[in-house]
DNA sequence: GAAGTAAATGAAAATGATACTCATTATTAA
DNA sequence: TTAATAATGAGTATCATTTTCATTTACTTC
């Protein structure tokens, strides 16, 4: 996304983070810049801190924790535990019906958005004498992604 | 599990810690007893813990620990991370087809099993497409449960 | 059964991701 | 512009988990 990109969506931005109470801040900015631009990864804290200082600019790293948390609140990103001792985030996608799920390589450990309707799943006769009001579901598949296999071809040959 | 009962599978527990190429102590066995005691429940290291010294025997942290890492090496236990800051552990019903999921209640935090075959429907045809080998899922499903729901009926009255 | 060897244990210290504190700075409303 | 309030950054604290290392224990061989 390019700076003027970034630009245009600047009022917008600010006008949801004042609507739930926030301040617009070059810092909130910045971060928005960065994960908007790394829409499909599942970037870790340490990464997005990298590339927010990247422009020559520098950031506190306790400001990109919180600037998540306040992301996360306003249903901006959602975070992503695959286990690792590290919290990830990827941007919310509106245009989705229902939450994705992550395919996790245990080979590598890229994350990989795998898009279905889980929820219709839940819902279904078997789940309706579940003892309990159902919200959301978090699904992770693990196993080996396409590169980690090919390269393990490689090897044997 | 009644001390006999731990007494009977001690010559099975030890087999199974040999043939991996481990020893057998009498603190895995504790640990072993509490797992065992605590099956349906999902506890934490420190709730182990606990548990094992409330037999006026000391035990270290750090050894619930690495027993714990041990008996999810040799296929014992399953780690569950609901995201509160703590690994849970579960012992692996070896008469399950596929593993089970957790409801969690956004509430109390409770967690709770649930059985069904997840591993069936992630291999049908509209993931054949996939580009991964597919190895594994975790499946969390998150809400309010029957208990809280309860509570919170009550205090509407 | 005793001795030797390698692994397991416990206590304390280290680690590392995340949260907090507080003085300073920036944003918004008036 | 100013006042009020929130956000930032640097450093420090927290806390679950891991590591270290000296000591103890379990298994193997004679």
């Amino acid at each position: 996304m390019k700076a003027e990109a970034v630009e245009l969506m600047r009022d917008e931005f600010a006008a949801m983070l004042q609507g739930c109470g926030y301040k617009m801040t070059s810092q909130r900015l910045r971060v928005l810049d960065t994960i908007i631009r790394n829409g499909d990864k599942h970037l870790k804290i340490e990464e997005i801190f990298d590339d927010v200082k990247s422009d020559n600019n520098d950031i506190g790293l306790a400001t990109i924790y919180r600037t998540m948390q306040l992301f996360e609140e306003i249903g901006l990103v959602r975070n992503v535990n695959i286990g690792d001792g590290y919290l990830r985030y990827h941007v919310v996608d509106r245009t989705e019906k229902s939450e994705h799920c992550h395919f996790v390589c245990k080979v590598c450990g890229k994350v990989t958005d795998v898009h279905k309707n889980f929820m219709s799943f839940f819902e279904d006769d078997e789940f309706s004498e579940l003892e309990f009001l159902l919200t959301g579901c978090k699904v992770q598949l693990v196993g080996i992604c396409k590169n980690c296999l090919e390269k393990m071809n490689d090897e044997k040959k």
